[in-house]
RNA sequence: GCCGACGUAGCACAGCGGUAGUGCAACCGAUUCGUAAUCGGUAGGUCGCGAGUUCGAUUCUCGCCGUCGGCACCA
């Protein structure tokens, strides 16, 4: 006699076992039109299975978001009938739900194509009219195998075989259809409803091993309803426009051309919002009793033959030779990572414990030999400058170098306009260098500082560097793809491969630890990611130009260059447009180009000494003295970490 | 690196087996016009690179390079 306790605290008893949609029955027509699947002791299960104790259940309905998952997961399933009843011999593999969509993989001789779309979108929307129930069936593994051996379907076979002895095995069929699946699903095709698209194909490697054949990926959204997936369409539609590559390219920020693949050429402009950054990060770094240095950039491989890079690494350097004779035999590299170099460093002389911690910084520019279609825009390139910095410390002092480490990354986050960051916490890989002992108390330390420092992560189990543990730092792009920015890493392998000792306090040589860290990563990828964040409309202190001072008539010139030069004098980055245009015109163009503040002079400031500023792409306008106006943005457009100083007198 | 798509003027795009067009930008001229595009004129392209098919290739085929979307990779 099972007693249903719902999530309002009131309980029903059955007589028997009962059914999801019978419950759902009883309590009324309403929740069992509306009831899509239940959760059952914290279960997400179909709404035709059977409960036969007491349990606590919850409905879950369209509005509930295990719904919009499962809408997803349907849709995959509805993809892959309607894929093989317009294209027979095309075989299955898997198709989940994922964040704002689906995918199935199938392996079919040719790819499908974007032209495949409409035909097979037709389809499913006869499948979903059509509105068969999804029914669920447990088989025993032979039979399932036997299933999919009949089908010639081998993937499937595959994976059956590979399922864990004690995996409960289960079909799910929906009409004639019938895949391989752990469920739930909704009642019926028909509950997917009309609010779902496909997007793109890409290939994909099956169980995503390069070794194994390559699969034709279909991606699809899906929503729960048309309102939604509009809405959907139309986000991706603005994030495209906050691309930075097409921004870089609008606002005259940089260039890439073919002949330096993955190498950044850097215009004027965006060379100043490079330069701001930077400048920014060296004040920050300073600040935090970090001491710069700068390092070589080639580097003799015997020197990767001690790090280990030469062994590891090889593949994605860039070597470089000379013709000399004499030199012939050399083999220089050009550094994918400043670590051995800084170890170089700190091997000059004898340490003491008392240097330590000792903090390392350099932007350093380094390559690394990327795969072809690793490339992407500035973010991910060959020829990059990390904000790299190596701390040298004892292993007691990891902890409290972490939480320093993430509250200066935090509040250099804050500054650049991220305050939604993750953080994942990647620990021990299988193969790895080290005692297990050293890793206890090397993942304890993070573990710890972070709570110190207040910052949540998720655990990225089994991802750590060989050499220890690491924190990553993540953010998002505009089309949400996620990018590694900040990281921290543990590492107690280097040090000892590099020879790095210090005098204890004890008076014996011991090896420091050595943290790697980083906080934007490299410059191209931070940038590129500041520039979406933005959209190219920058806070004041980072536009590569500030204020354009832009005249009506043009009496009105004298002035404005005269208005230039104090606001260029006061540290602004000021250009003048002073062209035989209307205002509107110059208006629309500045917009364009993302210019923070226009700076308008008339006859009529000519001849008061005053400037109209109008903050873009706003329309309120406010008069200023010429004095007042520099004070004002001069001190708007100081950098945040500067603004809190006393502003000296003019 | 793998699968697929794409590569035409500075940018956005059209076109096609008979040696290229539109808009914006650029340049020249007129206009001096008070806050979301003033008007007129001119110039600009080995149609990514190489080979093949063809009387003839920007167009068809192949190779390479690059870009884009995924996959894989990301010390």
């Amino acid at each position: 006699m099972p007693v249903i306790t719902l999530p309002d605290g009131s309980t029903r008893p059955f007589d028997g076992a009962v059914t999801g949609t019978t419950v759902a029955a009883s309590i009324g027509p309403g929740l069992a039109k509306a009831a899509l699947a239940m959760e059952v002791d914290g279960r997400l299960m179909d709404l035709s299975a059977e409960i036969g104790t007491d349990a606590k259940l919850r409905f879950i309905t369209r509005r509930d978001p295990e719904a919009l998952e499962m809408i997803r997961h349907d849709c995959a399933h509805v993809l892959a009938e309607a894929v093989q009843e317009l294209f027979p011999g095309t075989q299955v593999t898997i198709g989940p739900s994922i964040e704002n969509g689906f995918y199935y993989d199938f392996h079919r001789n040719e790819p499908f194509t974007p032209e495949d779309f409409p035909a097979i979108e037709a389809k499913m929307r006869e499948i979903i009219a059509r509105g068969a129930a999804f029914q669920r069936r447990v088989v025993s593994r032979a039979e399932a195998v036997d299933v999919f051996v009949k089908k010639g379907e081998r993937f499937k076979v595959e994976l059956i075989r590979d399922l864990p002895a004690d995996q409960v095995i289960t079909l799910y069929s929906q009409g004639e259809w019938t895949d391989l699946c752990r469920g739930p699903h909704m009642r019926t095709t028909a509950d997917i409803g009309p609010a779902f698209k496909l997007q793109k194909v890409a290939g994909a490697y099956w169980r995503g091993k390069p070794e194994n054949p390559v699969l034709s990926r279909i991606y699809g959204t899906a929503w729960r309803d048309q309102k939604e997936l509009d809405a959907y369409l139309t986000m991706l539609e603005e994030a495209e426009k906050r691309d930075h590559r097409k921004i870089g390219r609008e606002m005259h920020l940089f260039h890439l051309q073919e002949e330096a693949t993955g190498s950044v050429f850097w215009h004027p402009k965006g060379w100043k919002l490079y330069r701001t950054v930077e400048d920014y990060m060296r004040r920050r770094l300073d600040a935090a009793d970090y001491e710069e240095v700068k390092t070589p950039q080639l580097v003799d491989r015997r020197l990767w033959e001690a790090s280990g890079h030469w062994e590891k690494f090889r593949h994605a350097m860039f070597l470089a030779k000379v013709e000399d004779k004499d030199e012939a035999d050399r083999t220089y590299a050009l550094k994918p990572m400043n670590c051995p170099c800084h170890v170089q460093i700190f091997n000059q002389g004898i340490r003491s414990y008392r240097d330590l911690p000792m903090r390392m910084a350099e932007f350093g520019a380094c390559h690394r030999f990327e795969p072809s279609g690793a490339l992407h825009g500035i973010m991910r390139v060959r020829a990059f400058t990390q904000d790299d910095a190596h701390i040298f410390c004892e292993e007691h002092q990891i902890a409290a170098e972490t939480v320093r480490f993430v509250d200066l990354l935090s509040a250099i986050y804050r500054d650049l306009g991220f305050t939604d960051f993750r953080v994942k916490f990647s620990d021990r890989p299988e193969v790895r260098a080290g005692e297990d002992a050293v890793w206890d108390r090397a993942e304890g330390a993070l573990k710890e500082a972070c709570v110190t420092a207040g910052v949540e992560y998720e655990l990225n189990p089994g991802e750590g560097a060989f050499y220890g543990p690491k924190l990553e730092f993540v953010l998002r792009d505009a089309i949400g793809r996620d990018w590694q920015c900040g990281t921290l890493q543990v590492d107690f392998v280097l040090p000892e491969r590099l020879d790095a000792t210090y005098v204890a306090e004890d008076g014996t040589r011991k090896r420091p630890v050595m943290l790697h860290r980083a906080i934007l990563g490299s410059f191209e990828r931070f940038l590129g990611i500041l520039i979406e964040q933005h959209a190219g409309r920058f806070p004041l202190w980072l536009a590569p130009v500030q204020v354009v001072v832009a005249t009506i008539v043009d009496d009105a010139t004298p002035f404005a260059q005269q208005a230039a030069a104090a606001l260029r004098a006061a540290g602004l980055r000021v250009e003048t447009d002073l062209r035989n245009e209307k205002i509107n015109r110059k208006v629309v163009d500045h917009i364009e180009q993302r210019v923070p503040v226009l700076a308008v002079v008339g006859r009529r400031e000519a001849e008061e000494g005053k400037l109209v500023l109008r903050r873009l792409p706003g329309r309120e306008q406010e008069v200023l003295p010429l004095a007042e106006a520099v004070a004002l943005l001069r001190r708007e457009g100081m950098a945040p970490d500067l603004s809190s100083a006393p502003v000296a007198a003019e």
